[in-house]
DNA sequence: AATGAATGAGCTTTCATTCAT
DNA sequence: TATGAATGAAAGCTCATTCAT
């Protein structure tokens, strides 16, 4: 029984997959790139305080020529989100055929989930929550069946491990408390700091399982 | 050692005195239902999509109105998360110093914080997170310190708290974790639903403590 | 023959008897405050950037109650402009009586109107001919009624000049010209510099009489 | 010694020169079309008083095409002011160098000064001595510097003359007394009246002049 | 007379979007 | 595809004036 996490080759190979398939854009590709300052300048500046201007000279272009790629501003913002949810969904799901038991599994989503907001989308899933009102309900319609897959993968781990009795809080309710705690790191987290990811992840872990014999202690 | 949560008597007594002394507005005047409205809208809408018009409609007067009472749409946003921060910094001062145990004022804190966010200024605190980069530097700064006095009272009780054993994981980290899983709740739960506040007050009090024997299962 | 300009005695005088006759309003009473602060604010900042709260801060009231003084803020200008000319015209005529011949009345009329720029309504006469498109087409036939007879005074006495010829420039254009070189000096003439109003006003005077080598006459 | 004045087509020339070298904007061009127009509101009804509609409208576009041309409303002012100082500059130097006696250098000085309040520029000019409380700190300070330029041509030739004993007035007061005379002009002048600019210039011109029999030289 | 909250029209400016080139 | 001038609705804010107290 051990937890193995995703390999940076792994996720790459994945993410060009994904592109061959015409789920997501080329991260190098105009379109890509546009998608990438987009998430950074909504995380900063927040979607109504980034201008398309802005966004434009950031990406190297005029803001008329914004619209050849995408029909609006609102298209960007959707884009970013969806594709988010789609590429760490493709990613947890990866990472959940390579770990076997429940417990592994629910590690691996739980580093999957930190990496995407402290590492690899980190602007983007900022997006996906800090902007959500400023998506357009048709808009949110479409991304919130999106999440519901994502969403169904922690709980369906959290489901048999609640019946295993790995964990003993409703699942709906540790899935909140889990998403609370682990979306906060993107407030507080330092890469550069003391805390690995790894240990992170596996305090985090602790948190949601069964009591019984954590020994946290041997981790600070 | 039992915990004693403040009554809807004491806090009001509390905010009249603070309204008294001139800390924060009377929420029954022009200006206080002014920024009851602007945390509302705030929150629902966000800063930027929120016009001073529909605010003005809001209260009831006219857009020009709004002037007299604060000098820009920027001092509103200032106000809210001025006073909110003052008032729920004292609600749980009160209530620590009603508590006596290190283990109930940790209880005391969590149930405030819980109370900030799921009942009383809901709107306000979900204000103070979600449209803090609206905020302009200068007001940032301002805030911060006020900010700095409510999380230093969290702060000290887990200092303690970890000193005596009761709780293992390093204050500054621990704080971060029970923010995160505390502040999201304003994104699920429902006051009308079965679960209490009093009972999900417990539950993450119980996360936060050293887990010999938390016996979580006995509330689900 | 020798010029005797007015003593500062005999203005005050002057005044008095305007204000008891009811002609202008008592300087020191709250309209003849409120006239003066609007004269030196509007000079200052023009009559649009000035703001009725600036000119009741000013004079020590709130904005609403400048009205019971004065229906609009057209009215002070009006009234700024119409009470100037009025006194200036009187501080004349006044000089006119103590002079006697043809050029130390000319002496007196460009005295006067030195010192009514430079030393006792400067303000004022700024105003009148810096803020004149501000005045409505109604109250600009009002002033410009009370500025003939102030010009009346002028054109007559150089109209004797003319024929006695002390001067040679048709009478229309030297008051021009005089107009000119007299009023710009509020923009550069300095009080505590070195040349003296007295200089200053010797100097126009001799920019005006007859000078036999010009040879200006065969022109008009 | 004879006096020349510039021929409409040396104006024109320099004109293109100074857009073709970038000092000044083409006059046909939609920028220029626009200084030109805001000049002439800007001086009818002042700079407050005019509106960006008003303006957008009598150059033909909307208010919001305005600020691709000008940042703001202010920025035009400036224009306005600024590349009049610097045409009326370059008009006068190039006089100044067909004119060789000094006296004709003066009556080149005069003669450029009228024809630019008169003819050429006037509402420019008039923005630029009406509406000068206008322009913020900042821009006055850059005006100033180009007027130093413009008003040391004045210096330099009135210096001249006073060593020659063209003129007997100190330089900077009569450059003074002159702007005065000059500039006023402006408020009386007719084009279709019987005085003709030719006289009009000389008149002024032997204001300045040397006169033996006035006695100036004692006063100073 | 004085107050000061409220009015509401009007201001400058912003900005996503369009479209002829 | 890319440009960038033009659009025009809508934003935050100003301010002379009113009026109940």
């Amino acid at each position: 029984m051990s937890f193995t996490a995703l390999s940076a080759k792994q996720s790459l190979a994945l993410i060009q997959q994904l592109v061959s398939e015409g789920f997501i854009v080329d991260p190098a590709s105009a379109k890509g790139r546009l998608l990438k300052a987009a998430a950074t300048l909504f995380r900063d500046k927040g979607f109504e305080r980034t201008t398309v201007r802005e966004l434009a000279k950031e990406v190297g272009i005029l803001s008329g020529s914004l619209f050849h790629h995408y029909a609006s501003k609102q298209e960007i913002l959707r884009n970013v989100m969806e594709q988010t949810v789609l590429l760490n969904t493709a990613l947890m799901e990866l990472s959940l055929s390579q770990n076997h038991s429940i417990e592994d599994k629910l590690h691996a989503l739980i580093m999957c989930e930190l990496q995407a907001i402290l590492i690899d989308t980190g602007a983007e899933m900022a997006v996906l929550v800090y902007e959500w009102r400023s998506l357009n309900p048709e808009n949110q319609a479409k991304v919130l069946t999106l999440r519901d897959n994502y969403e169904r993968l922690w709980l369906d781990i959290l489901d048999s491990a609640y019946q295993e009795e790995i964990v003993t809080i409703t699942p709906s309710i540790l899935r909140r408390l889990l998403t609370g705690a682990i979306s906060w790191s993107i407030n507080w987290y330092n890469l550069q700091g003391e805390l690995s990811l790894d240990e992170l992840a596996q305090m985090t872990l602790s948190l949601a399982l069964n009591n019984k014999n954590k020994g946290l202690s041997t981790w600070l």
